[in-house]
Order: structure tokens, then C-alpha cells, then sequence
RNA sequence: GGAGUAGUACUCAAGUGGCUGAAGAGGCGCCCCUGCUAAGGGUGUAGAUUGGGAAACUGAUGCGAGAGUUCAAAUCUCUCCUACUCCGCCA
């Protein structure tokens, strides 16, 4: 979300800005909103002075009825219940007005990074560079499912009678090395210096409601029957809402975490879930990073959080690259955003692992999340990204280590999170 | 889950309907004294969010959150939230 003071001083660069993401259907939004900014400080001023002259009577009332004028007392009552009446209106309609201004503020994009390249989707997203030589084996790879079950790792039938489609039993050492990538991402982002961190697994409405629109809430999260709880979709949801209405220290600046969670997702809509595989799920685990910082260190921090992802995976010798989100791919909150994605052998392209964004002020400005020195108040800069998702990141390693008997050697950084075990053979 | 107590600015804290947007103190600024430290005395200042105004200035909101009573609410009523204490339950 925007500055409504920014949009009225600056309204050519946000249509400027609309334009580079091929929105121009939200240009009219424009416009709409600094009419309706003003037209709400209109009646702003309008109710401020009744107010004023509504105080100002009353407490001329306490002063008349104190020198027992009570009939002068009651003309000054009259003329307040007049106020206030009028104040209800006046008052209704600001509510109203600033709900539609909300609204409108909401789905108005984000200021883009000046090096976000100018695309129309994620056709033309960038690739930027590629850690690691894509290796194609001289034998075939199987699909990642079928490797899982004929190593006894994986059991979808058994999942689908207990729970659905969407999820997945994982057994004995496929399960040990998805715990293992956990917990080696854990300590991977724990030597960089971030705080570790596990969140609650559930929040309530409100929270929801503070990190994502409605469509996506209902797309994505899982409700708690006669409670108010929803299921994270992420440890983010949690990770940021810790901070919504808060004002930190400066000092505190900038706060690095690394956040453990299962997520929990509907997949409703685009993708859906596949019917065979583990790659899109209802529930899935992730070490994620959480960055609150001040303005001008959201760029360097940025980079340093995708490269770290680079090389957590290039520590297990999966080659990735990464992918940098155009101008009409990124979503309306984010400056600038990019992609790791590793490399799959057996489709021989490579798919997505992971996602690295910084918001800008947005989310803040909507969360209300601030920090403040001697001299100012103002939003922290807020950032995300991805260390590990699996089973995604399960399937990357899988397919990397797979060899042609069938058995997965397991990468070096892993074998003391396995006792030791070098490989999983049937 | 039950019962009790509490929630006022950066912190502590006074305050049961109008003269309280908030006494007082710490803090913070400046000055003095003393000096190994700790401390002491004087004086000044601010306090959160936001509107109008070129500015000086001025207004609104703001006492955990929301609703209500009233001409008027930190103060009365209701609901909720949070913290602490006690009890119950539980991996």
C-alpha cells in the first residue's frame, strides 16, 4: 500500500508505475483517490470544528449549571444535541468515504525497483544467473513419486483414505532426509546470524486479514471450525503479524529471523493440486527468513537473502538459478522480487524453490508496523524469503542425487542429520 | 475452562462525571557543587496520531479495544482482549 500523501503529490509516477505493470485498467484509481482524499479532509475539517464547538458548549454548560443557570444551560444542551446529530452524518460519511479510499489504496501497486525489468508476465521474467552446471544424467530419472515409493518413503494412497488428495505419509529414510533439509536449513540460517524462531501454527481473522486480501484468504487459508483461528499458509503471516501495531526501537533494526513452520494451504484456483506427486500440496514445512529493516539497508539485504538461498542449495550440490519477477509478475505489494529455482534433471528445466521479495514501506504502512529514533517515526522496510519448502525442496535434492540403481546418495551437508548414512538404498 | 486483581505517555504513577490531555517523579536539555565512584542542588523541556495554515499558530482524536448512558466520560454500564495470582485439565 501506498502513501495517500505520496499518490496526491506524485499521482504522474503511480500511473507511471501502473503502466510499467500493464495495469491500465487501475489508472482511473488514481484520480478517484485524490478525489476522495479531499473530499474526506473536507469533512475533516467540517467535523473537527463541530467537535470544537461542541466541547467548547459543553463545558460552558458545567461552568452555567455551577452558577445555578439552568435555563441557560439547557439552550447550550439543545444546540449540542443539534451537533451531535449532525456530527452522525458527517462522521457516517467519512467512515464511508475512507473504507472506499482504503480499498482503492489496497490494490493500487506498489512504486516498482528501477531495475525491476518491464515485462507483461511471468513469461518474461528475467533469468539472472545460474549457480551450478544443470547436469543431465546418462540414465532416465524417474518421477519424484515413484522414487519415494520404491525407496518405501512415500505412501499417497494411504493419504488419500486419512486426509485427501494433497497430502502424503513420508516413511523411514525419505522422511529422515526431509527432516534432516530441515534442520540443516534451520542451522544453515542460524550461522548467517538470524534469530530462530518457531511461530504459532494458527492466527486469528484479524491478523489474516493485516498480511493478505480477502480472494487470497479465501483461496489459501484453512479455518478453524468455531474458533477464531485460521492455519498459516506460511510462517510469514506469523512472522510479521508478531509486529502489526507495533513501534520498535531504531535499535532494534534490523531484526533477522528465521522462522520454522508447517504451512497449511487450500491451492484453490490457478494450479490446483496435483493428483500423483508431492510438489503442490495442502501441507508442506519451510524455513523461512524474516527481515524488518530501515529503508535504506532493504536493497542489500535483499540481496543477501536470495544468495544465501543459492547457497544452501549449491551446499547440496543442486544447481539453481534465479529468476527476477518483471514489472506485470510482481505482485502489487513488492519492490522487487526474484525466484530461486532448482534444477530438475529428470524435466530437464528448472522449477521453483523458493521466493525472494522486499515490500518496500507497503506491508508496513498496512500493518502499521514502525520504528522510531530521537528525532522520527517512521515504517520499517519489511522482506521475505524463502530458505527451504518441502517436500519441494525434497524432490530437488531426490532428483540430484538420484542414481542409476535407484538409490539417492545423500549430500555431504546431510549426514549428520542421517547417522551418518550416505545413501538410501532400497 | 473457573475465580480474583490489574491495564493511564519512554518508565513509574495521581486521578470515581465538567476547572485533567492528563498532577507528580524518573527520563531528557542546560547550569552549579562534589568527586574514586555513587550521589546532590538549580533550572528548562517534551510527551502519541492527525487536519488546517506560507508561517506564527490553531483544531480534532487519544487513558488496553469496542459499544452504550450523558449536554459532557480516564471516571458510570456492557462486551472483548491482555497480564499477574489461585484452582482445574493436559503432551
Amino acid at each position: 500500500m501506498l502513501d495517500i500523501k505520496f499518490v496526491r503529490e506524485n499521482p504522474d509516477t503511480v500511473k507511471e508505475n501502473i503502466k510499467k505493470k500493464f495495469q491500465d485498467n487501475k489508472l482511473h484509481l488514481v484520480d478517484e483517490v485524490i478525489t476522495l482524499d479531499s473530499k474526506i479532509r473536507e469533512l475533516k475539517v467540517k467535523g473537527d470544528n463541530l467537535r470544537q464547538e461542541k466541547n467548547e458548549t459543553s463545558e460552558s454548560i458545567g461552568i452555567l449549571l455551577r452558577n445555578k443557570e439552568v435555563e441557560a444551560s439547557n439552550l447550550k444542551k439543545e444546540r449540542v444535541v443539534t451537533i451531535n446529530k449532525e456530527l452522525i452524518n458527517i462522521e457516517e460519511e467519512e467512515t464511508t468515504l475512507s473504507q472506499e479510499l482504503r480499498e482503492k489504496m489496497l490494490v493500487i501497486p506498489n512504486i516498482i525497483d528501477e531495475s525491476v525489468p518491464i515485462g507483461k508476465d511471468d513469461t518474461q521474467n528475467k533469468e539472472i544467473e545460474k549457480f551450478g552446471e544443470p547436469y543431465i544424467p546418462p540414465y532416465e530419472i524417474p518421477y519424484h513419486a515413484d522414487i519415494c515409493a520404491s525407496l518405501n518413503g512415500l505412501d499417497k494412497d494411504a493419504s488419500g483414505r486419512t486426509s485427501g488428495n494433497g497430502f502424503y505419509y513420508l516413511m523411514n529414510d525419505i522422511a529422515r532426509l526431509h527432516s534432516a533439509l530441515l534442520s540443516y536449513a534451520r542451522d544453515f540460517m542460524i550461522d548467517k546470524g538470524f534469530n530462530y524462531c518457531i511461530p504459532p501454527f494458527m492466527i486469528h481473522g484479524d491478523v489474516v486479514a493485516g498480511v493478505m486480501s480477502f480472494e487470497e484468504m479465501d483461496n489459501m487459508m484453512y479455518k478453524i471450525e468455531n474458533e477464531d483461528l485460521y492455519l498459516i499458509g506460511t510462517s510469514e503471516h506469523s512472522m510479521i503479524g508478531k509486529f502489526k501495531g507495533q513501534t520498535l526501537d531504531e535499535k532494534e533494526l534490523p531484526i533477522a529471523m528465521t522462522s520454522y513452520s508447517p504451512c497449511f494451504r487450500k491451492e484453490v484456483g490457478a494450479h490446483g493440486i496435483e493428483e500423483r506427486g508431492i510438489y503442490r500440496v495442502h501441507q508442506f514445512e519451510k524455513q523461512e527468513m524474516v527481515v524488518l529493516c530501515k529503508k535504506e539497508d532493504a536493497i542489500s539485504w535483499y540481496n543477501k537473502m536470495w544468495s544465501y538461498t543459492v547457497e544452501f542449495f549449491r551446499s547440496l550440490d543442486v544447481p539453481v538459478r534465479t529468476l527476477e519477477c518483471c514489472s506485470g509478475d510482481l505482485a502489487d505489494l513488492k519492490v522487487k522480487s526474484c525466484d530461486v529455482e532448482a534444477w530438475s534433471p529428470r524435466q530437464q528445466k528448472y522449477f521453483e524453490v523458493g521466493s525472494c521479495s522486499t515490500l518496500g514501506d507497503a506491508q508496513a504502512r498496512r500493518l502499521n508496523i514502525k520504528a522510531k529514533n530521537k528525532e522520527e517515526t517512521y515504517l520499517v522496510s519489511t522482506l521475505n524469503n524463502t530458505v527451504l519448502a518441502t517436500p519441494r525442496g525434497l524432490i530437488a535434492v531426490i532428483e540430484n542425487n538420484y542414481m542409476e540403481d535407484g538409490s539417492i546418495k545423500i549430500p555431504k551437508a546431510l549426514r549428520n542429520y542421517m547417522g551418518g548414512k550416505e545413501i538410501i538404498t532400497k
